[in-house]
DNA sequence: GAGTTTGAAACT
DNA sequence: CAGTTTCAAACTC
């Protein structure tokens, strides 16, 4: 403890310090005459702590204070995955896990996955504030949120690497990344390590001006992100040959290189350095043998890390939706949470045009760390240039494809062959890819083609200035950006009122108007396991279609766009849908088709938890991790918040949840209640409704009362996980205190 | 790119 | 709450 109290000063002075740093790099130009005083010069040699602290502060109050969504659009993309990714990083060099991983080093990572997992959760939920706060907010070229993260841990090895960072540069940072997570299979954890990696790196090239790497060019592709720090990469330290690595990254070879030089002359504690780095050697040397042994993990890893371009670009559109959300989410949570700090940054564009490395004409990928995951501050202002074709690479695989793969990994039993789960998992996704129309490569890869191909949805509305649903944008709860091609569009930060209000309009008249409209869930995957021929659906759409021509079999049809089955729910007539038939069961099931593809109880769960944390909201597929079972309504802002809610702060809409199953007595109890209750109870409705797919008796009321689907029987799910769903329910109204009451 | 079709959203 | 209108995406040519 006393070396965590010494880092948290230490941390905490910096940070002060640094705060400044992402509004000074934002408006660098009025301020390069004071950069070059003594002090800044000072400032800048230490190490660039971002303000998490005030981050975390406002995510507090963001969390505690409202009632409901304090903020016109919350961001979904503050990535759970990604920052439990970051923790247990930091976690690998503790000791006890060294033995652990000791005993067996060819299951080294597979165990380690195992513990990360436990290890995200305690974390989470011990600093789940700051984890999420740490993510996103501020520049992308700077190492704070290494710092933080280091100092976030209680572990005192970290916080001795955050002490010593601080005062060594962020070599060490380099040091203490490259030993962590290099023993992990999955490269997109990898390559999430490798973001601080680079990032470390990428300072201490910019101050000691070692070149001999492109690091923008490293940082704008994927695949050395991912290879940077991936077991194969690492081994290639040892290995000169670096088979499997392919050309373009022998620049990350050459860069771990120097890398390793760094360390290897930074005076650092000896035994931690050697102790993690004895691990660090044998935990590659293991997962070498893991991949000598195993060519799928081998053609797997080449395909994430390194990248089979195809399917990282299939990552990318179906991802499409989703960064368009998290690039412009951003800015509302800026407007919103984050106001007053960001308030620059709302403005996106100016503020970034104003970024040091931002240069409009460049690509994107030449702006140091825009592609980083998780680091978004700006993106919006990206998003209205050209959007750079490995940028959207880049982001497929940090935040939608790697989360996905990675959570299966990780939650996968040690032991399990991880070939098959890779392959599961890339299954999975490109079934998902396929199956989302909205997401379909074919139609996004001929956006792109034709020009259109901006990695975000733009929308075209002229009359209803974006301020309705029927503004994809605004449906999907982001801003409008310079692409859009909308005329009198108010769904910009600068009308955020407007938004709000707007917003709060349509949320009364539909409390869940904004909420996933396909709800995915693993039970569907387990009910058709275990009762094939029940009913076909994955996935259900929240209120089902009314197509009435199309035949559910074109993107009219919001359950076909969904990529989902038609259902009961449906009032659509002649339904041909392809994801499933209305009256058909199992007619394609297109999960049934992969269920047939894979066997095993090891691909079973990774269907399962794939389906999982695949949420679908007006087409954009929402990848998280830890998205809980109980609760489906959790709209990506939420499940973005979740390790906060794991705490005493619940994300603002739980309060909705609290009724869980008993919100239909609530609401005969109290009949005539305010608006605010009246929504409340709507918001209930339409829990059930979303519910209902997973509880298999419960009553689908339409919260507009528009569309009531017929109580229905069992519906095809398991008793058993009927009975897990209610259990769930039942501990719900475990936060009864921050529903309002009057 | 313009025009048409379609179904959700909004309105009455 | 059913019917109608409005709207913008999807689609077609």
């Amino acid at each position: 403890m006393g070396d965590d109290d010494d880092g948290s000063i230490l941390e905490r002075e910096s940070k002060d310090v640094a705060m400044d740093t992402p509004q000074r790099k934002q408006t660098n130009t009025p301020l390069s005459k004071l950069e070059e005083s003594p002090v800044f010069n000072y400032l800048n040699n230490l190490s660039p702590i971002v303000g998490v602290r005030s981050v975390h502060i406002t995510q507090t109050i963001n969390s505690l204070n409202f009632a409901s969504l304090p903020s016109v659009f919350t961001s979904p993309h503050v990535s759970t995955v990604k920052d439990s990714k970051f923790l247990r990083r930091h976690q690998l060099p503790d000791p006890s896990k060294l033995e652990f991983s000791s005993e067996n080093v060819n299951k080294v990572g597979k165990q380690q996955e195992v513990l990360g997992i436990a290890e995200d959760s305690s974390e989470l939920r011990n600093f789940g504030p700051v984890s999420a706060a740490a993510e996103p907010p501020y520049l992308p070229n700077e190492l704070p949120r290494t710092v933080t993260y280091e100092s976030v841990n209680r572990d005192s090895d970290l916080a001795v690497y955050s002490v010593m960072e601080t005062k060594c540069g962020p070599e060490l940072t380099g040091l203490s990344s490259a030993l962590g997570p290099s023993v992990h299979i999955d490269s997109r954890i990898c390559q999430i390590g490798s973001e601080i990696n680079v990032e470390g790196v990428s300072h201490f090239d910019e101050e000691k001006e070692v070149s001999g790497c492109d690091w923008e060019n490293l940082l704008s592709d994927e695949g050395n992100l991912s290879i940077f720090e991936s077991p194969i990469d690492s081994e290639s330290l040892k290995d000169p040959s670096q088979k499997l690595l392919e050309p373009g990254m022998s620049c990350c070879t050459s860069v771990l290189h120097d890398l390793h030089k760094s360390i290897a002359t930074q005076a650092v504690n000896p035994c931690q350095l050697s102790e993690t780095d004895h691990l660090s050697f044998q935990r590659k040397e293991s997962n070498m043998n893991e991949i000598a042994e195993n060519g799928d993990l081998l053609v797997s890893l080449s395909n994430c890390v390194a990248g089979d371009t195809n399917e990282i670009v299939d990552a990318e559109l179906a991802s499409n939706m989703h960064r368009g959300l998290r690039r412009r989410c951003l800015v509302f949570e800026m407007a919103g949470s984050r106001r007053k700090p960001l308030t620059d940054i709302s403005n996106v564009g100016p503020s970034m045009l104003s970024h040091p490395h931002y240069n409009p004409k460049k690509p994107k990928h030449d702006i140091p760390g825009c592609n980083l995951s998780g680091i978004g501050l700006h993106l919006n202002a990206l998003a209205s240039t050209s959007v750079n074709h490995e940028v959207a690479k880049s982001e497929a695989l940090t935040t939608d494809r790697q989360p996905i793969s990675s959570s299966d990994i990780d939650m996968l039993p040690a032991g399990e062959d991880m070939s098959l789960v890779e392959d599961a998992g890339q299954a999975l996704e490109d079934v998902v890819n396929e199956a989302l129309d909205h997401n379909s490569p074919k139609k996004k890869r001929h956006k792109l083609e034709s020009g259109e191909g901006e990695a975000c949805k733009r929308c075209k509305c002229k009359k209803s200035k974006c301020l309705k649903l029927y503004c994809e944008c605004f449906a999907a709860g982001v801003y409008c950006i310079e692409p859009c091609a909308c005329h009198g569009c108010f769904n910009k930060p600068i009308h955020e009122d407007v938004v709000l209000a707007a917003r709060t309009q349509i949320e009364s008249r539909n409390p869940l108007a904004f909420a996933p409209k396909v709800i995915r869930s693993s039970e569907s995957v387990i009910e058709i396991r275990e009762e094939s021929g029940k009913t076909p659906a994955s996935a259900r759409h929240k209120r089902g279609c009314n197509c009435k021509k199309s035949g559910c079999t074109k993107k009219y049809c919001e359950c076909y766009q969904g990529g989902v089955g038609c259902s009961v729910n449906c009032r659509c007539e002649q339904c041909k849908n392809a994801f499933g038939s209305k009256h058909g069961y199992t007619p394609i099931g297109m999960v049934v088709e992969l269920e047939k593809d894979i066997e095993g109880e090891a691909c079973k769960s990774v269907i399962d938890r794939s389906l999982h944390i695949i949420t679908v909201q007006n087409g954009a597929e929402q990848n998280t991790k830890f998205a809980l079972p109980e609760t489906p309504l959790l709209s990506d802002r939420q499940l973005i918040e979740l390790p906060l809610s794991t705490n005493s702060m619940r994300p603002p809409r739980s309060t909705f949840q609290a009724a869980g199953s008993s919100s239909q007595e609530f609401k005969k109890r109290n009949p005539s209640h305010a608006k605010f209750e009246k929504n409340i109870t709507a918001r209930e409705d339409e829990m059930s409704e979303i519910l209902q797919p997973s509880i298999g008796n419960v009553k689908s009321v339409s919260p507009n009362s528009k569309r009531v689907s017929p109580t229905h029987g069992n519906t095809g799910f398991a008793p058993g996980l009927r009975g897990s769903r209610k259990l769930i329910l039942q501990s719900i109204p475990s936060f009864p205190s921050l529903t309002p009451k009057h």
